[in-house]
Order: C-alpha cells, then structure tokens, then sequence
DNA sequence: CTGTTAGCGCATTCAT
DNA sequence: ATGAATGCGCTAACAG
C-alpha cells in the first residue's frame, strides 16, 4: 500500500476530481454541502475515499480558530475514580471529532495554572475539570478568558458554571436509610475532606437524612478526615469509636476511608458487619472482593463523564446558554459489610 | 459573541517592539534567538512578556509539521494496569513540552486504525502503544509512515521496534522459585491469552523455570485463557483441577486470573493457601486486600511507562539509534496467598 | 544581523 | 453552482 509520503490534501483531491479546492472544501463540510451540486459533491466524496483523503485539524483550526480539542483536568489518573469518567468523556468526545488532552493535577493549584495555559496556547476549544479541591478561583478565572467550563463531580454552591454531579445528598441518603431499615439507630459518619465538593455535599446529606429519620446527631458522631484516604480513614475511625462508642453503623464518605474503617475495627478486634455496619461510597474496583464484601452507595462514572462531555459540546455547539447542573443518580448496592445491629443494650 | 480569542500574535509584538515579524519569530524561538542582536532579542522579550504574548502552537505546527504532541494508544483506561503507566508517560512528557493524545482502542483493529488515522491528521509527533495483541501489523504500517514509535509492555520477536517491557520471564521465575522454595513440586501454570505478548512470554518463563529447576511439566499443568478475566480465570481454573487434581500451587498469568483461582477454589471448598497456593501477577490495587492477600508479581507500571516516553524522547530529540528494548526488573511481593504444600500425597 | 517573501492546509469571502 | 483570491499565525529561505 503505497502510502503518499506526504498526506493527501485537498488539492490533491481537487486535482483528481477536476475541480476547485474550495469545491473540495465544500463539499466535503456537511455544513456546507448544500451549496455543491449533488453530482459534484459525491465524486468529490469518492475521489477523497478513495485518495484516503483525512482533513487537517491543523490547518482547519488556524483558519476558523478552533482546535477541535478540550483539556481536561484530573487530580491525578491514577485515582480509579477517574478512569471510567475519563472514558466517559472520551467517547462522547471522540463521536464528535474531539480529542481530549489529559493532564493530572495532584490538585496542586501552581500546576493546574500552569497546565491551564498550556491549554490556553493550543487552543482548546473547551474544558472539564474534575478537580476536586473548592477553595481555589479557576472557575472564575477561567470564565474571565471566556473558554468554555463543565465541572464533574464537583460543583459551585451558587450553580454558576457549567456541572455534572451526583446527587451526593441522595447517595448518603440510601446509605442511611438501608442502615436505618436494618434496625440501626446510632449511626456515625466518617465524613471527607470538607474543603472538597463530594466531602462536603456528603456531611451536609448525613445530617439532613438523620433529621428526616429523626435520628439523634449527638456529638462527636461525625468525624472529618482529612483526605480521602484508608490510612487517614482508619486515624478517623479510631477517633469515632473513642467518641461515639456505642456506634453501630458508619456510613462513610467514600470507600477507601471505609476500608480503613475495616483496618481500625479489625485492630480493636471488632468484627463487621457483627459489630458495626460500614457502607463505603463510590463503588471502586474490587470492593465486592474485600471481607466482608463492602456494601455501597456506586456511582455511575462513566455516564457522569459523557453527560459532562455531552454538556460541554452542547455548549461550544450553541454558544452562550443558562448555567444548569446535571444531577446524576447513584444506587446502592448492599453486600455483605452490613446487618442488623448486635443485639448489646 | 467576540471571544477575545489570542489577539496577541507575532505581528503585534513586532510592531510594539519596531521590528520585522520574522524577528520576533526568531527572537523568541530559543533555537534561533542566537541569529538575533542580543539587545533586540530582550526588547522583543520584554514586549511579548508585557503584551501577554502566547505563542500559536497550531499555527507553528501548520509550518514545521511537528505538533509537540504524542499519540498513546492504550486498550482500555477503565483497566487498572494502564492508569500508572499514563501517568508515567505524561509526567515526562509534560517536563518535555510534549502533550499526550490518548486514545482507547479496546484492542479493535479498526478502531486502533482509525484513531491512529486520526493522529496523523493531527500531526502527531511520535507515538506510544500499549495495545496487547499480536497478531496485527500494526507496528510494520506505522514504521510505513515514518512516525516514530514505542511498545510498552509488549514487544516484538525479532526486536525491530523500540519497546519497554518488563522481563516477564524473570517476574515468573521468582514466583516458581519462591513456591519451590516453599516446598512445592506439583506446580501448575494457569496462562493469559497467547496471542498477547505478556500472555506469551509468562508461559515461555514457565516452561523455562520449571525445567531450571527440574520440575515436571506434566500433561495438563498449563491451561490457558482467552482473555484476562476473572471469570476466564476461574473457568482456567477448574479445568487445571479437573487435569491436574494433585497440584499444590499456581501461578496466574495476572492477578484478574488469580482472582478468578480464588472463585473456583471457594466453589470447591479448597482453601487458599491451606490446599493450594496462587500466585498472581502485576500487583493490582487492592489485591493487597483480598482474602487472602495475594502474592504476586509486582510490576514497576509508572517506570515502564516513563521509560517508554524517555525512549520516545530520545528518537524524535536526535534521530539517534538507542538502545532497542528496555527490560525493567518485576520484583515479589509475597503475602497470604502462597504457603507451604499440606501434607497431602 | 534583520527585513522580505512565501507558503503550511484549509475555510471563506467575492466573483462569475 | 463553482472558480478565484485571501488570509489564519507562524517559520524558513533568501536577500540585503
């Protein structure tokens, strides 16, 4: 297969099919195929297939200023939230002829700035971040250069920007209400980093739900960590059960500080769910393997990150439009790290 | 809606500064800013840090037909081997101004072909695979188009292609010594799929192992699979049961494999390590976490994926020939899963 | 040393 | 309906 040393351009299909390159041009854009004679148009479509004719984003995007390319930022790959949202987006993207630049962010603000006008320079035509940290301004200063912004997993309290989130509040609240139809009734939260979207929307929804079952929030039942973390989970359940000793049930803010719920109970030689019942959230790879099996509050990632996908392409299709939040479902999956309480006092 | 798109370019730095385009052009480019007065070469400076100036990488890669950008082509995000091998890839990219495309082929040929395709279009620099099988040209259609190219975590036979690899042989071999060690003689081989690389060269390592300790590779003591699975895993491992009821230990071509030893072994009430000790490979997240705590092979992902863009560095740097294959040492990782035989026989 | 010129491949005017 | 001409922002070859 003699391949042409260099691509074949739009002249060269011009060249072959007998006429103008802005004919080619033309009739090669569906948005523009309407202004070329249906006959034309089609030999030019056989002549591009058959040359192997591949438009240059290049090229098309120093002309019309868009690079047909989106950034998108994560804290780190290596995270396994981040995979399924990843391809997630990645395939909405690539439907629409996108192509996504990927960058870790240890949610470190120096390097998402730096990254950020990395992106800024090749143009990206949009961006998704998933960064989780709060406290910082990106969404601000990247309204301010006017690119195009969708959170995942993460949103602004005042609903301004672009976001697709799950409903964190109805996550804890299955959690909750599966523990409470257990027959629970001193249920503890080991709750996330606060200055984080998911850690916060979560401790919010513990306590709402607790009040809707009318349950007693007493001190000392909510312990906050520090990361999302099995080690800094296993330091706050420790300060749980020395707090709030007659817990029977953790609802946790996201699975890897439940699996350090099962580190400290099992070093305090509590068994679970005899013991104390855990739910975990997020549903991460193999948590149906531990023991006992985590029950869960899952979440659907991968169709978090194409909704997000499909929202930012929305957006750079249409231009300006209403800031609006997707809220996804979760759904709990019970296995086997909960029961109903010990029958002790 | 005017978007203040990069109203800066070369030509407004050129005028603020008093001199030519082609000037500022040179006067920015460290490669050529030698060609330039030292003087003017500051003024430009000063006035393109001043003005905000970002430099246009569409627009250059439109003339040198180099993007700063390379293609990694991967199976599959979602799957947990690849995510620190990314990581790996980008952070060197990254210090070297490059950014990675990724693409997730889910080891389709025509998808892997179209995208890659897709890279041409987009100039691509260089390109990474990770893609696992074997029986496809690709490598010999890519060496067609001149794009240069690095396997990571496979290889081909007759060494034609840079690669970084593991020495999957060597990572075998430490797991047969150390069941040997342990006392084990009956040990069985339960192998990934052999059209894959990594599948292919763990049997080899198998067969070469057991005869350098002169075990006995009896009929029915490797039983394959077609894909890297847990439930593969687990249907391999009844067949190696039903073949071969008197083996003591196994060795798993990946940890999805052992995992799926660990589902057959429950189904028929063995005990793991007490009957039968499983060895996995590739040390997985988590696996740390089963029951019981899998002993496997740990593989140096992130260094494999570093390696790999160095590799790629160093070819699109200087066209210079380095080394062709890069093999990074596995190293063992025992924990619960692996013990002396029973006293059986 | 620096100004000039000429495209890279494409989309988009304007003519015809 | 199509051809011709123009430039997107930048670099490279050639003058001066």
């Amino acid at each position: 297969m003699a391949r042409p040393r260099h691509a074949v351009t739009i002249r060269d299909v011009a060249r072959e099919a007998n006429v103008h390159p802005g004919t080619v041009s033309r009739a090669l854009n569906p948005e523009t195929r309407g202004l070329v004679n249906q006959d034309t148009a089609d030999r030019v479509m056989r002549v591009a297939a058959r040359l192997g004719y591949r438009p240059n984003p290049i090229a098309r995007g120093l002309k019309t200023s868009r690079s047909y390319t989106v950034g998108v930022l994560i804290p780190d790959i290596t995270n396994p939230l981040f995979p399924p949202i990843l391809r997630g987006i990645e395939d909405r993207l690539e439907d629409a002829g996108y192509t996504a630049l990927i960058v870790n962010t240890d949610n470190d603000t120096d390097r998402e700035r730096s990254h950020l006008e990395a992106m800024r320079a090749r143009q990206v035509d949009g961006l998704i971040s998933a960064t989780a940290r709060l406290d910082t301004d990106l969404p601000g200063e990247l309204a301010a250069t006017g690119i195009p912004l969708v959170l995942v997993n993460r949103s602004l309290e005042d609903g301004s920007v672009l976001a697709v989130t799950i409903d964190d509040q109805r996550g804890v609240a299955l959690a909750i209400e599966h523990v409470v139809q257990l027959g629970h009734v001193r249920i503890a939260q080991l709750a996330g980093p606060q200055n984080t979207s998911t850690g916060h929307r979560r401790y919010l929804g513990f306590l709402q739900s607790m009040r809707t079952h009318g349950l007693d929030v007493r001190d000392g039942c909510v312990q906050i960590c520090r990361w999302f973390a099995e080690e800094e989970g296993a330091r706050g359940c420790a300060r749980l059960l020395d707090a709030f000793a007659t817990a029977t049930a953790i609802v946790a803010g996201n699975d890897l500080l439940a699996i350090g719920c099962y580190d400290t109970l099992a070093t305090r030689g509590l068994r679970c769910p005899a013991d104390i019942s855990i739910v975990g959230f997020n549903d991460m790879p193999f948590v149906n393997r531990l023991s006992p099996p985590l029950t869960t509050v899952r979440v659907p990632q991968r169709r978090l990150g194409a909704a997000a996908a499909d929202l930012l392409l929305e957006r750079l299709g249409d231009g300006a439009q209403p800031a609006r939040e997707i809220l996804l479902e979760p759904t709990l999956i019970v296995r086997e790290s909960t029961a109903p309480p010990a029958q002790r006092s």
